[in-house]
DNA sequence: GTCTATAACCGGATAGAC
DNA sequence: GTCTATCCGGTTATAGAC
């Protein structure tokens, strides 16, 4: 998070606090940018807003990515690139049992996003208003480690799936809507935080501490329902 | 729908399609503002494409609206409100047992926005933006005959609720976890379509597919969950 | 590479005629 | 009530100096 609340004005010469490197002027803009666009959307989000958060000029955002569109994409492969690999990318996940491996994506994905969490709402706008990108992103993405990995863990749960159907285990049910039903109650209450706070009349603690409730007790209702 | 394709050509003079009052120009402007809104998000949405969809100018959208601002409030209270009454608005939802409140909430929802899929995403992304709408919404929403059908029906899922744990038949679970459950399960796949489509390689006709077998399959996913 | 200055472009808002 | 014309502000994008 580096304590980047910059204000507007502008700072003598080169360089945010003075000696520091901080890697790269083109690192450090690709990173306000991250966050810039994550909170404000990419429609929302102001090329000057990145550049205050980087330090550095309006002129020099453009100078490194040509234009706010180029940004936009760079931005949202690079965010959609790092959910999947904190996703799919841990190495235990793939060979465990259908009820650890459920536990993992849950517990996974809860943690990776509690901090973050605009995230998801960031990816899911973007997705609906430039569905191109994801198919380039899909597209992409084909062949890659992660892709791979996501592919083998499908295989395991649909065998997983078919096995216990067919001693009796488990009712029937395709691997994509237990997948489906997964995401869809771990991401969900990120994306309608605003909504579900303000329905519920939860400040912020108290919203942590329904995600913390949830995080213990969404594995169990997910396994639950797939009983015979 | 009504097939607004209107192209940017501005049309002679008053009244697109002669003769055929369709309404008074202020109920046209709004419902062409509901389409684009939720369709491009608020921040992308343009007047002019509002008035072209209307068949007016852009300035006389200004002229009923006052401003942009105003007509976007306008629109999300709108759009929420007509969610709202789809979900809650009906009669015999909310003295039934816990099964079939769970099976009618699921469906009337899932027809709700079937053929509007934009709507929920559209009503996420603008109270991520603009939580204080979510507020006033909330706020004026009290007291109402919808907000006092939902207080009602959620008296009535907690007694059950409650009933059951005590009698062993269901797992203890709090109405709250169980609600928002219901809703993620149901709402996700809409908010997550194009994402969705396009790792799943789906056309529409598949996705719609997918959609009638959740919405078979869903309510029973979730009831075989309750149990002990 | 980085800045300052400014052009070019929208989009929302206003004025005023009809 | 509705239109045409125009203003004004903000934002992206470019030119050019250092």
């Amino acid at each position: 998070m580096t304590d980047e609340s910059t204000p507007p004005a502008r700072r003598s010469t080169r360089g945010r606090r003075a000696g520091v490197p901080d890697g790269d002027t083109e690192q450090r803009i690709l990173d306000a940018a991250r966050r810039v666009f994550v909170r404000r959307g990419t429609g929302g989000a102001r090329l000057q807003e990145v550049a205050d958060e980087a330090g550095v000029t309006q002129a020099l955002v453009l100078y490194y990515f040509t234009s706010k569109d180029a940004l936009a994409e760079r931005v949202f492969l690079d965010v959609a690139r790092t959910m999947m690999n904190a996703l799919i990318g841990r190495p235990t996940s793939f060979d465990a049992s259908l009820e650890s491996l459920i536990e993992q994506l849950v517990t996974a994905y809860i943690d990776a996003v509690r901090h973050a969490p605009f995230i998801p709402g960031y990816l899911l706008a973007e997705a609906q208003q430039q569905p191109e990108r994801v198919e380039r992103l899909v597209g992409q993405a084909i062949g890659t480690m992660p892709s791979q990995m996501a592919a083998m863990m499908l295989a395991h749960v649909t065998r997983e799936i078919e096995r216990r159907v067919a001693d009796g285990t488990m009712r029937p049910m395709t691997p994509r809507q237990l997948l489906v039903n997964v995401m869809a109650l771990t991401i969900f209450p990120f994306v309608a935080q605003p909504i579900l706070r303000t329905v519920m009349g939860f400040d912020e603690q108290r919203f942590s501490d329904f995600l913390d409730e949830r995080r213990r007790e969404l594995p169990a209702f997910i396994i639950n329902a797939l009983r015979p």
